[in-house]
RNA sequence: GGCAGCAUAGCUCAGUCGGUUAGAGCGACGGUCUCAUAAUCCGUAGGUCCCCAGUUCAAGUCUGGGUGCUGCUACCA
């Protein structure tokens, strides 16, 4: 099968991982997950950007050398991925020794190419934004619109340039021809049209800039930004003990199936990358998905407002699956998204609590009161009318959740995995089996029953890349170990009749097999109400 | 300013090629059942489909105009 590398961002290391960190790492890793199910290679590539001026200084505020601060930054990183069970396969750090070897080969390739030269950069320049100004952008007097008070300076230092321009046509050319390359596909109108304006050279290196990856022709110049961090997704391909080579870099994994980015960075990505990758002559990735940003209470976040939500805290107190839960099936992937505590909250009340794992807790009950714990073995009844059209749709979802995962649209392989649960709960007040148990109807019962659990089973398959805890949890009661390369699961009918199953719970505390973790049973009221009582 | 996108129930959103009384989930309210969790299931309320005009037998859907919001408009990531 296909091999699939997918990256996340790398991310800055100038702060603690926040949610927007989280974010795109949690779809990246559900996406990794569910390639893993249908049996492809897979590799998860995340890590961490760690160089600039930005990062020198933070740590110099902390009296820490460069290297220790980003080191106590990516252990939170780690540890955060730890938490929210993000199965990453790499993670790449750009200050890794090997990356420097990288970076300086692939950068000997394109100064080869002659797309590298030496010129002046001119402009009013922020030192606290780091960057050049545009003139027309600026307050009167030359002043930062982000930082009103502070005057930019006039500077004009040399640089070395990377030829952007000559890529123009090919660029334009290789999105005209994969029209799918940019996702979603409102973003693939910007891009165009930052290109159609035209493209002009970027400078890639900076002057009195001590700590990142010296320039291998003018060790006076460090690297600056993308052709540092966007490199990271080589080295990452890197397989552990492979020398540091480009050849080493693309020979297992190569090209990338998709780079997994926010849309504030999507040009650097469907623009600068592609260029890089064409003056180097290497393949081009398949795709690049920019999602959308988030809001807290539709207020933007910011650390200057103080209502960053904090993936530590909130994972610690609900459990890795209910934030994976709420930011892939609550918020569309591409369009931008909200959290607020209270509907998240009654997200998970209601989709996971009340209908998923109600469905699981009476399915199973009635199973271990009518069946004696076993899996009933189901026989043509005068009830199929009824059960089939539920089969039906159950034999539809692999395929119709297949195409929703592999489109990023977590949301909708998330809904109609939850239709069918829907469909079960209501499935079960109509053909009333425990009337039909007491009337000794047991032919019915195990044809009910059988489709119940069958139905449960494949929906806890189809969401465990969202909900890995979960569906194993699940699986596990169900007498059935939820693995990788597996994606016969799909088919209906995997549930062998006389399975027997685990104990159903003592007590009807789902909870007790479901493992959501305990630190938000005693935190949070309301939620704790509706999956205890 | 230029270009692009969006506007459907209190909230988040579906709505195919124009086709019957505009749908789902959540939330609210009422009822029901007892396998299950103050759950489930059933029902009710809630819509000028942003506005105006046009095309058409027929417009949430197509066209034009308007209003509002959002994004992009180059080297912070």
């Amino acid at each position: 099968m296909k091999p699939i590398a997918l990256t996340t961002p790398l991310f800055y290391v100038n702060g603690l991982p926040h949610i927007g960190s989280a974010y795109p790492t949690i779809a990246a890793d559900a996406l990794a997950r569910f390639y893993r199910l249908m049996g492809h290679p897979t590799l998860l590539v995340t890590g961490t950007d760690e160089h600039g001026q930005k990062i020198q200084r933070t740590a110099e505020q902390q009296n820490l050398p460069p290297q220790e601060h980003c080191d106590r930054v990516v252990k939170e990183f780690q540890h955060l991925w730890n938490l929210l069970d993000i199965r990453f396969d790499r993670f790449i750090r750009t200050t890794d020794p090997r990356h420097t070897v990288i970076t300086r080969e692939f950068f000997q390739r394109v100064y080869a190419k002659g797309d590298i030269y030496l010129d002046r950069q001119q402009g009013w320049y922020c030192v606290a934004c780091e960057e050049f100004k545009e003139e027309r952008e600026l307050l009167p007097d030359h002043h930062c619109p982000i930082h009103p008070t502070l005057p930019c300076e006039w500077r004009d230092e040399a640089n070395y340039f990377f030829r952007l321009s000559r890529y123009q046509e090919a660029i334009a050319t290789f999105h005209h021809d994969h029209p799918n390359f940019i996702q979603p596909e409102p973003r693939r109108n910007e891009v165009l049209q930052f290109i159609n304006q035209g493209l002009r050279d970027f400078s890639i290196s900076r002057i009195n800039l001590s700590w990142g990856i010296p320039l291998p022709i003018d060790p006076q110049h460090t690297l600056y930004v993308w052709f540092d961090a966007l490199l990271g997704y080589l080295t990452a391909l890197l397989d552990p003990d492979a020398e540091p080579t480009l050849v080493n870099a693309l020979t297992h994994w190569y090209p990338f199936h998709v780079h997994i980015i926010g849309k504030d960075i999507l040009r650097f990505h469907a623009v600068y990358w592609i260029a890089m990758l064409l003056s180097a002559d290497l393949p081009l990735p398949e795709g690049v998905f920019g999602h959308g940003l988030l809001t807290k209470d539709g207020i933007k976040m910011g650390k200057t407002l103080g209502n960053v939500i904090d993936p530590f805290d909130l994972v610690s107190r609900y459990g890795s699956d209910a934030v994976r839960y709420y930011f892939l099936k609550e918020i569309e992937f591409g369009k931008d998204g909200d959290f607020s505590e209270e509907r998240f909250i009654a997200i998970l009340n209601a989709d996971l609590a009340n209908t998923f794992g109600n469905l699981l807790n009476r399915s199973l009950g009635m199973v271990s009161k009518y069946c004696q714990q076993r899996v009933p073995t189901p026989q043509p009844t005068d009830l199929d009318p009824i059960l089939q059209p539920v089969q039906n749709l159950a034999t539809l979802l692999g395929d119709r959740t297949r195409q929703h995962y592999q489109n990023l649209n977590f949301r909708a392989a998330s809904e109609i995995i939850l239709d069918l649960v829907r469909d079960c709960n209501k499935l079960i007040d109509e053909t009333t089996p425990w009337k039909r148990f007491k009337t000794g109807q047991q032919t019915e019962v195990d044809a009910i029953l059988y489709t119940l659990l069958e139905s449960v089973r494949l929906a806890a398959y189809l969401l465990s890349p969202v909900v890995p805890n979960l569906s194993r949890e699940i699986y596990r009661q169900l007498g059935l170990n939820l693995q990788e390369s597996t994606w016969q699961h799909q088919n209906w009918g995997v549930l062998a009749p006389n399975t027997i199953l685990l104990a159903p719970p003592l007590s009807s505390n789902v909870l007790n097999y479901l493992s959501l973790g305990n630190d938000f049973l005693s935190t949070n009221t309301h939620f704790t109400e509706n999956w205890l009582l």
